[in-house]
DNA sequence: CGTCCACTGGAATCAAGGGTCT
DNA sequence: AGACCCTTGATTCCAGTGGACG
């Protein structure tokens, strides 16, 4: 077949000349093996292996920062247990990450819909009372005869904005059940959320404790000199350029995902621009590029009054304001809302979204008493002058700009 | 040393908007 | 169509507070 010319001809060309195989360089790809991992999947393997003869494995509470490979373990344990009982007689794995879904109901929804498999028993995405939910999950669970596990990753997020309901409901159901048994596995980078716990819950839910601690340099080393292995040619790697995603990684937290994140975006860039050997120096441009996609991309998901509020931020700090106060920004913010036309909010409201967008990484806020003169967050800026320009291009603020006086006289 | 400011943080409540069920 | 249910964003109310000032 004679294929015709395409302008995307000289990418497709390009394509693939550094990196073989993409999806082994992306942190949701699960290894054949985990390196430096073997001492926690030992444990849960021990723990939940009574699964297969249908007897309740013991919950587990999993603590560790972001990408110590939590996730990546949990996913390829799930692999294994799939193995270990292809058609899921005795035992059934769920995961769900609560992070995306962080709602009691949502987290309910997510459970029924991966174990119930019979069309005319679905649980409807929305409308039903949380009981029912609950109590048609259990039904149905109690009917297979058999255990389920269910991981509940980033189990915090949805403590912190439903309190522990969903946990109570997820570790009693076993009272209720006559044949089947659920056990959960609670994973957490919080290493305090158990305090937040009532003593219950907390009992129940961590009989077990297994602990990942971040990855060191060399660790995060040897995870990418073995997913590399398959990725690239050799001579096509800078010999520093691995050292170096690992050590920028370690620096920061020792989080595997990022260290592949360099390592991924720096082999992009170098493939894009058509170099034949990835260096230090596309690393060190993925590193740019991914903390500006990451505030790029956070910023497009505010809503609008969580960016006329950044607004009011950045203004103040333009002119020259940079120990602002809640009060300032809020002043700001009435007339910014007046010109742009969007309604005011109450001031109450106003600081919670800036709590938000302290949250978010966006803003740096302290609360500071100033004696007399009251107590308020003091805050800045966070972000730098490419981003917070991009931010102002917004169409929400045409009105802001387009009412000023133009300056532009005579071009000289 | 006590006062008292200008907020913070938490909770209760409401309205709107997604939906199901009968 | 009307009764219910959950989520989200916003409002209202209230108790609490760090520390400069008097």
């Amino acid at each position: 077949m004679k294929k015709e010319k395409s302008i995307f001809d000289r990418y497709m060309e390009r394509r693939n000349i550094l990196i073989k195989n993409r999806n082994v360089l992306q942190s949701s790809f699960i290894p054949d093996q985990l390196p430096h991992r073997s001492d926690q999947i030992g444990k849960i393997v021990e723990i939940l292996a009574p699964s297969l003869n249908k007897d309740k494995p013991s919950n587990i509470l999993i603590y560790g920062k972001t990408g110590t490979g939590k996730t990546a373990v949990l996913n390829y344990i799930g692999k294994e247990l799939k193995k270990a009982d292809p058609d899921e007689l005795n035992c059934s794995f769920v995961y769900i990450n609560c992070e995306v879904v962080d709602t009691p109901s949502g987290i309910l929804y997510n459970i029924s819909n991966q174990i119930i498999t019979e069309y005319n028993r679905k649980i409807p995405f929305t409308g039903w009372a949380l009981d029912k939910i609950y109590y048609e999950l259990s039904n149905y669970i109690d009917e297979k005869n058999k255990i389920f596990i269910i991981v509940l990753d980033e189990i915090d997020r949805s403590f912190k904005k439903n309190g522990d309901d969903i946990f109570y409901f997820l570790t009693t159901m076993n009272e209720k059940l006559k044949t089947s048994r659920v056990s959960i596995i609670g994973i957490t980078n919080n290493s305090k959320f158990t305090e937040f716990l009532s003593t219950k819950i907390k009992s129940r839910l961590g009989e077990e404790k297994i602990v990942f601690n971040p990855y060191t340099s060399f660790e995060l080393q040897d995870i990418l000199y073995d997913r590399a292995k398959d990725v690239f040619d050799p001579n096509v790697l800078d010999p520093a350029v691995i050292p170096y995603c690992a050590a920028l990684a370690a620096q920061d937290s020792g989080d595997a995902r990022k260290a592949l994140d360099f390592l991924r975006i720096a082999a992009d860039i170098a493939e894009r621009n058509g170099d034949s050997v990835i260096t230090e120096a596309h690393v060190n441009f993925a590193r740019e590029k991914i903390e500006f996609d990451a505030v790029i991309e956070v910023m497009n998901t505010i809503t609008n009054q969580s960016k006329a509020v950044l607004m009011s931020i950045i203004r103040n700090f333009e002119n020259g304001n940079n120990k602002m106060t809640t009060g300032d920004v809020y002043t700001t913010y009435r007339d910014i809302c007046a010109i742009i036309n969007i309604p005011a909010l109450t001031q109450r409201r106003i600081a919670g979204l800036i709590s938000e967008l302290d949250m978010l990484g966006i803003i740096h806020a302290q609360v500071k008493s100033l004696g007399r003169n009251g107590r308020t967050k003091e805050f800045s800026l966070n972000i730098n002058q490419d981003v917070t320009e991009r931010f102002m291009k917004d169409q929400l603020f045409e009105p802001l700009f387009s009412y000023k006086p133009s300056k532009q006289m005579t071009l000289m």
